[in-house]
DNA sequence: TCAAAAGTGTTATGATTACACCCATGA
DNA sequence: TCATGGGTGTAATCATAACACTTTTGA
């Protein structure tokens, strides 16, 4: 077992097995009840103890930073094989108070239905809060969370990754409610059917909701492997 | 003054008043004689000299990451205000062979009529290459290449940064060879101009070209100031 | 007068928008 | 039967693409 070291630049202590001065956060998208939420954890520990913050941690020296945003992920909410991408890196030079520590900032995508989030070793609490509802957050928290909300209107118009917010099998009103929530604008929900459709990503699952109380609406499936034969084929996802 | 010391790490030897384990590298574009190209340096020492890459370097203590790559980028070109963007952070863990680097990759555009480039202390050549005549670069340079010029080809048709790379006087002509050499295909030269015309982003100089064999163009000039309130109004430029 | 690029006009096509309207289902 | 959302139809408007054509300039 490998022991640990105090870091001389920031003066916390640090695992010998991890970069000294650069750490991962990430900004975990969720989609419930019609509203975009964010999954936030209560520190347990360091000077900022009991204050929200984005979750987040150390790289391991033979990890790529890809891994190890991977890795973060999959100990705090059980998920692997999640959208996950990098979002850019933050460094000003007073953003971490005890120390110059530039982080790599992450967002992912996560389908809340299918997951069970649970609170790491160095997080009391862990929840979901809606994105009008955000409390203030430590160190840059806050901007790393603006950059990404931006990063994401502009993805989620350029490629179809708004699904993985969702069920797998969902109703076309859900997708648009997805997107009017996310652009926060309203939209036409004939045209908004029509538009979907003539892309042909989603698949027709032939079957429809239960027990509802108005007319069943038809279940759709997204398949990557339509989104990719058509990419190389010169279409182009524009919302 | 402040001494320098041996980086345990990367057996690099790195000043003690920057950071140890990670550094920037910029790609820099330029768009000459209607062709697109990008800024490389020969290594003048490391085990690598004598190699082309991306021109780069530490990071200050004291200094944000933006300013930092601003001031590499002053220190190689003499360009100031200049337009820079980051890319991403770059982390494979063998990425750098003599130790793990996190590398911030930057690209930038430049008007090449506006300044001289010269050698930088660590740079034994410097040179512009057209894009599709890159040698082989060192470490993952090719890979931060390949992303900032899909970086390039997606931002230049979301905002208004392409007249970046033109003199501040151009025709709309140049305009359009920028983008069609940038993604990359042909245009319409009647549709192109009516298109960019209504936007009513160029500033009419009331001035001609001079000494040309056919009929003089006009010259315009991109104004951000306009962008700015069109934007605040709603307008949203799209390509 | 020729070549080269500037610049205008016109038409067909297709996407977008706005909105009217009918259908199915459980409470 | 009512409320709720599912789902179709249609017409006006707007952007785009394709291409014919006239204009200006220096060599």
């Amino acid at each position: 077992m490998k022991k640990n070291i105090i870091n001389n630049e920031t003066g916390n202590v640090v695992k010998a097995s991890v970069m000294n001065s650069i750490t991962i956060d990430c900004v975990i998208f969720g989609f419930q009840n019609t509203k975009l939420e964010i999954l936030l954890v209560k520190h347990a520990m360091g000077i900022r103890k009991g204050e929200w913050g984005l979750p987040g941690g150390w790289i391991k020296k033979e990890e790529s930073i890809d891994d190890a945003a991977n890795r973060l992920l999959q100990e705090l909410t059980g998920i692997e094989d999640i959208f996950l991408e990098q979002l850019k890196a933050f460094g000003a030079p007073d953003r971490f108070p005890a120390g110059r520590i530039i982080t790599i900032g992450y967002y992912a995508l996560v389908n809340t239905e299918k997951y069970d989030i649970k609170a790491g070793y160095t997080a009391s609490e862990v929840a979901w809060f809606a994105i009008d509802e955000i409390p203030d957050l430590i160190y840059d928290h806050d901007e790393i969370l603006q950059v990404s909300l931006k990063q994401l209107r502009r993805r989620v118009r350029q490629a179809p990754i708004g699904f993985n917010l969702l069920p797998e099998k969902f109703t076309l009103l859900q997708l648009m409610q997805l997107y009017e929530e996310i652009l926060g604008l309203t939209m036409d929900k004939p045209n908004f059917r029509r538009k979907f459709l003539r892309m042909k990503l989603l698949v027709d699952l032939k079957k429809k909701e239960k027990n509802v109380s108005h007319r069943a609406a038809k279940l759709y499936r997204f398949d990557d492997d339509i989104y990719q034969k058509l990419t190389e084929k010169g279409f182009n996802f524009e919302f």
